[in-house]
Formats: C-alpha cells, structure tokens, sequence
DNA sequence: CCGTTGGAGTGATATTCATCACATCATAAT
DNA sequence: ATTATGATGTGATGAATATCACTCCAACGG
C-alpha cells in the first residue's frame, strides 16, 4: 500500500514538490479503494462526496439522455483522476455515473479535505492548479476537434493520439466518447 | 485606473481573500491595455506572452480551418480571462486567434508573473485554481451539449443562458461557436 | 448622397450521419 | 455443452445539416 501510495506522491510531485511532513499529512487524507467491473463510483442523482485518482484500472464517466442512450465525457485509466466534477466542487446532485469498465483501484479524497489541503499546503494548491489547467487546455482541444473536424477525422486522432484505450475499450463505447453511432463508426 | 484595478481585485477576492499588502504587490504585475475593435490580442503562429481579464468590451477567440473557416472556440466579455491556453501556459505558438469585436479594455498578466505570483502567495494560486475548475466545469458542459444535444437544442439553451451575449453578436458568430451554418441556424 | 460591405433570410440540392433490421462471431453464465 | 449476451459489421432508408445561389436591407465611409 505505501508503494502504491508513493505512485500518488510522484505524480503529484511531477507538478509541485512537498516536503516529507506536507506528504504525510498530505497522504492521511487519501483513502484507498477498490472495485469491480461494472460497479460505479458515481450515480446520477446522489452526492458525490468524491473524487478518484486512478491507481489501476479503467472507467468511462458519461450520461444518459431522454432515449436512456450513454454518452461518454470521459475515460479514465491509470494516473487519471475522475469524478463528476460539477457536483463534486459544487456540492450538488450528479449529473454522471462513473462506472469502472474493469476491476479498479484509487485513492479517493473528500472535497472539503481537498479545498482544506489547498488553503493548508500552497504545494498543493499548485498542484491542483496545474493539473485542472492541463485538463482545461484538453477539453477545449476536444471543443475545437467537435467544431472543425468530421466524426471519421476525431475517429483518427484517437486511433493515434491514444492507441492504449483504444485497444481496452469496445468500439461501441468509443462511437459514444466521440459522438457518432456504432454503425457510423464501424464504416470508418 | 485605480478604480479598474479595484475590479480586479474584486474579482479575484470572490475566489480568495488578499491582504492589502499582497494586492498592492499581485497588481503591478498587470498591465493596463485598450485595443480598438478588430485589433488581436494573439494571433495564430505566434508566442503569447499574456493573458487577458477583460475589464470592458467583448472578444472572440477561434481557430481557422484549412477552408479558410472560422470556428468560435469562445466568447469573452467583462469580468472573462481570455487567451490562447494552450500557447500561454505551454510556451508554444498561438494556434488561435483572438479579436476583439468591440473596442475593448484588459489587464494583463504574463506567464511568467501569474506562475511566480502562484508560487509566492497561496491565495493567488488557490484564486487560479478556482478560476480554472470553473472553466473546466463549463468545458465539461459544452462537450456535452455536443454529444447529446441537436444544433437547435444548443441554441435554445445559448438563447437562455447567454441572452446578454446574444444580443452583442451577430448570428453568424453565434453560428459558428455552436458547430452549425449560418443558414442552418436562421432557419431554428 | 451614393456605393460598398456585412448581416440575415430562403429555396434547391448534396452530404453526412442516425436509425432500423438483420447476420455473424466471440465470450460469459448456467 | 448449451444458451444467453455482447461486440461487430452491413444494407436500406430517413433525418439533420451543409453547401450553393440568390435576395433584401441596414450601416458606414467616402
């Protein structure tokens, strides 16, 4: 467990470093979790007391329209982190399931214990400051590639830019991640 | 001036609480600037030495397509930062544009500064940090609407949340921050 | 005041993509 | 092993949207 627990403390260090004690009160307020396939992190309409840095494992957060068709927002597999993040910062109802699509492991943190960590440990306001702008940066990215490019061409672009889920992940789920149909995506 | 600047401070106070002290140091890292409509603040190949909060007026940031297309990526108006995320933070060339549509006012702030102000007062990063989540949040929305709304949906709902905006734009703008033609948007 | 430019609407047609229906194959559960 | 379930492919059809062509009109600069 201190090993995995180590894996957080490089991956936070990759953006801010923290002194020995800052880790060990930093590390206190992580609790480790595993689940199963086909369990969720998230559920539509309840609180989400959480969020997740992925550890092991894969999971898609997506939701669900009039018709009960899944759209997926995101994949989440190792070194990510996850939650629905509009009711996790905002304290209200999700709007998301977060379903793990294999047995997964994480560390969850409480909201009121991140935002008590960020005033506390300016390393970790920092860190979290960084790691938002750099998933900030992608969905506007993600933005663009909706407005300019075709279905086949976004299609393209994660063949490349992500072949690892790509071979993880049914193809069904990646049509839904990239907006088209599973028939549409299956001609490409 | 020094009552704009008192804007900012205000604006930044919304997210984290500044010392007068600290206020007095954060602000003369900006620098005041007025562009006249049709003028850019970043264009497209090159650096980006800033960012920009928005004291008055109204910009489009997007990117142009290899027809020659403009796509909206956003929409920035008083009390928005703007710029071009990716090159700012990165240090890499714009692969955007942003024009103003009215003569406008701004703050600047560097790279550099905003990562040293970050550093040195915790209340700047967390200010960031906060800022960024919120931007985040909306992103995650707009994917959304992509994946699971009809153009027309989405204009309805820009008709609803954004009606100040609206009336400030020409549809055809609106259009192409939607995803859709001009043509095709006339006829919702 | 006139001429140019840009915003906006609309008809006709082409293209992209969704949907429905069905078939095949692999995998998982009993 | 047998059955059920899920993943994938493909043809036929329809809906949503893009594109092209044209018009009208208001704003603006000379």
């Amino acid at each position: 467990m201190e090993e995995k627990l180590n894996l957080l403390r490089i991956h936070i260090e990759k953006m801010a470093k923290l002194t020995d004690d800052e880790w060990a009160y930093v590390s206190s307020h992580f609790k480790y979790r595993a689940f199963k396939k086909h369990q969720y992190l998230v559920q539509i309409g309840q609180p989400v007391p959480s969020e997740f840095w992925i550890v092991k494992g894969l999971v898609k957060s997506f939701a669900v329209d009039s018709d009960g068709k899944e759209h997926i927002l995101q994949f989440g597999m190792e070194d990510y982190w996850v939650s629905d993040y509009n009711a996790y910062q905002n304290k209200v109802s999700a709007t998301l399931h977060v379903d793990c699509i294999e047995n997964s492991e994480f560390f969850s943190i409480s909201i009121d214990d991140k935002e008590k960590l960020c005033r506390e440990i300016k390393a970790m306001a920092n860190f979290s400051r960084l790691k938002t702008t750099h998933g900030f940066i992608a969905l506007q990215q993600r933005v663009m590639s909706h407005l300019i490019s075709s279905a086949e061409e976004r299609y393209n672009s994660l063949l490349s830019n992500q072949p690892g889920l790509v071979q993880r992940v049914p193809k069904k789920l990646l049509a839904s991640y990239l907006g088209v149909s599973r028939e549409t995506l299956s001609r490409f």
